[in-house]
DNA sequence: CGAGACGTTGATCCGATTCAACACCCGTGG
DNA sequence: CCACGGGTGTTGAATCGGATCAACGTCTCG
């Protein structure tokens, strides 16, 4: 047993039943003798911020759950404008919609180095033909992404672009310590449907007011407040 | 047999198993005795323009199908502004999320005027917990949700207003007759955030230069061409 | 017929885009 | 070691598009 773990560990085969995150994983109420199911194996990946896991109308094979980092799904526009449709944080699963349909609807990119677990796409089908115990974690994700969706559209897209600024920065900061880790103000544009200039200007007039103050690196300290006060006007 | 089904009808409780729309609908998939498993009344609702279904914070009761109709789900935003986020029309499913959650999520009122199925939330979870063919229905609900909601926001949140309005139309078109039933400017600007003013400028405009001819009563006849170079530049 | 809802249009104002310039950081190579 | 160049963030000035406020036309229904 201790072998075959370090053997996985080696060729970064997982070992799911075992998984730190397991209560946050797709397979979280998986039971022992669901495990025997999975008959290919799951690889552990660990990818560079910028690296792309999949792009818009390749061929599905595999979905990815995120345990660190952060991943976006970008779809374009006629136009050549792109759009941040989502971002996917420790628990979520990248490109659920192969078990519906062949291929991937979304460009995933790293938007911080992140650690992902590979699992091919016939694993999952299968155990959700045979255990219940997938199912609702299953419609639990998709339910996530829709909330999220449906958040975006009405947080982050209707009213101006301060207050639209204001709310992402407050769903970016940490409650505990009131700390903030944005990403480039392209990608936050790309988020709020905004320019890079625009999303710019606000983020440094929050600096001056003090809603923001610099930890260094787009690290931030967020006075949730204040913040909160402009999410709420206009 | 034929005495059921005519009991059923005069009070409303559908036969689910003969449903006329069952290739679209959410039992799709089920066998004659998957049916046996429905011990709870689904009834059939009739519904006028303006009716509410269910309002955000509601307990969820009913999962309802779309018959025929046009049902629209919004959100309110702290500033009072509300955003319509989804159209549900003919075999669609509105409440989904009462499968994950005890609340519904959104308010959910008719456009146009709807019949719909209205099922017990509990018929849904029993089936869905005893027969597998309900759980690739329930994937596939959600999925359309999920790729409706990301469309909104790249097609419908992004770029100028008039493309926009463009792309709303063409969306809005019956493709076999080039015909297309709007709105309300107001709902019409709901959907795509925008003011009611700025939508009936843009119809109006689009009107004029012929990319829409009337028919009456928001019943109108769309250049789908013209359109749809409009809908891509910007 | 009159009231109210809805659609249209005009004039003005404000906010976001655009285009442009510049500051800053960091890694590379002379 | 510093000079250089590219990427990113910031700022300014001019422009444009959509919001706002207000008025009016049209339709429907009681």
């Amino acid at each position: 047993m201790e072998k075959r773990a370090i053997a996985n560990a080696w060729s970064g085969v997982s070992n799911c039943e075992n998984c730190g995150i397991r209560h946050l994983a797709l397979f979280a109420d998986l039971e022992h003798t669901d495990f025997e199911l999975i008959h290919k194996p799951i690889m552990e990946v660990e990818k560079k911020a910028g690296d792309r896991l999949y792009g818009e109308g390749d061929e599905g094979q595999f979905l990815y759950t995120v345990r660190s980092g952060v991943i976006k799904l970008t779809q374009y526009l006629p136009d050549g404008g792109q759009r941040i449709v989502r971002l996917l944080r420790t628990g979520d699963v990248a490109g659920l919609e192969v078990l519906v349909n062949p291929t991937y609807e979304h460009y995933a990119t790293v938007l911080r180095d992140a650690e992902l677990c590979q699992i091919p796409r016939d694993v999952v089908e299968r155990l959700n033909r045979e255990t219940p115990r997938l199912h609702n974690q299953l419609l639990n994700r998709w339910h996530t992404a829709v909330k999220q969706a449906d958040e975006w559209l009405t947080e982050l897209s209707t009213g101006s672009s301060k207050s639209r600024v204001a709310r992402l920065v407050i769903g970016l900061s940490d409650k505990v310590d009131n700390s903030c880790y944005l990403f480039s103000r392209e990608d936050l544009g790309a988020i709020l449907g905004v320019t890079t200039e625009t999303t710019s200007r606000i983020i440094a007039e929050f600096k001056r007011e003090g809603s923001l103050k610099d930890l260094g690196k787009n690290h931030f300290l967020a006075d949730l407040v204040r913040l909160q006060n402009i999410a709420n006007e206009n």
